[in-house]
DNA sequence: AGGCGTCATTTTGCACGCAAAGTAATTGAC
DNA sequence: GTCAATTACTTTGCGTGCAAAATGACGCCT
């Protein structure tokens, strides 16, 4: 009685609990979770709040700037700007001497939401609770798989 | 002229450069987009695939235990599992003794695209080209996250 | 037995994530 | 200058991810 083919067999490759994308990919839906909470008094969701923190940091960009910041797609974008600007956080004009860009801005109100969405971090450094020697080296380790993958 | 109140000012916790979370969440969707071409052979997406492994090494078990097992909602098993029964991946059946459960197994089509699966971790790996011990680092880094979030 | 709270699963509604196809405006080749 | 290739963005379609409400079955209390 060597082996038992069926159910339980030997430990594979393939066993879930080995998998680090699997541990990857629900570390970042328990994140985005985290911040449900915490951003709904914003109103606004995770993405929408990247992009908020994007153009707080850089403002006036192209659409295209903004998805390479960001990461996400510019199908992503698209409707994703337009609830932004339905919420009156942003403007988007088209950009002079070339109709095809579109500029992004924030606007007053969305400059005013910066100021509630400064506790944001400290929130979530609170709720993880993980020594900042671990949270950039999980970071770095992030940035290098993203770097392997580009492409 | 101290500050400069607008564009470009002094680093903030804010910056999306700086997020630990933005790295996590840009990575699992690189991840994801990564596992998009080895998957198609198979005609799976990535948590139709997450299932699948989770059958493969414990069949017969309920949507609540797939639940717990995969971190997946029981809103987004529903759905995701009428498209692998669409497929003929799976069976389902209502419990004998509790009608509320259902009992999920792998069909014999399902056993058999283990095999092809058994070349996905692999490929993967060699994507992503990460020192072992960096994964394992990783792998655990995310599991302290999800720890910390339960709930 | 009847009723009620709990449990397992499904449904609904909304927001991504992204490949692929579509639409304009711009650039480049000649 | 003309027209094809390119660029910037939008649209479409499908599959999640998840909160909240709905459905239906169980179990227990009396």
């Amino acid at each position: 009685m060597k082996k038992n083919k069926d159910q339980q067999g030997e430990p594979s490759a393939l066993d879930l609990d080995r998998q680090v994308c699997h541990s990857l990919y629900s570390a970042a839906n328990a994140l985005v979770r985290a911040y449900r909470q915490m951003l709904e008094k914003l109103d606004l969701t995770y993405p929408q709040y990247v992009v908020m923190m994007s153009l707080w940091q850089k403002d006036g960009v192209s659409i295209s700037n903004l998805s390479a910041h960001t990461r996400f797609d510019a199908g992503t974008l698209t409707p994703l700007l337009r609830r932004l600007q339905d919420k009156r956080l942003i403007d988007v004009k088209v950009a002079k001497g070339d109709e095809r860009r579109k500029i992004v801005s924030v606007s007053r109100q969305g400059r005013s939401l910066k100021k509630s969405a400064e506790k944001v971090p400290g929130q979530i450094a609170c709720a993880v609770d993980m020594p900042a020697e671990d949270a950039l080296k999980l970071k770095g380790l992030c940035e290098t798989l993203v770097g392997k993958l580009k492409r």
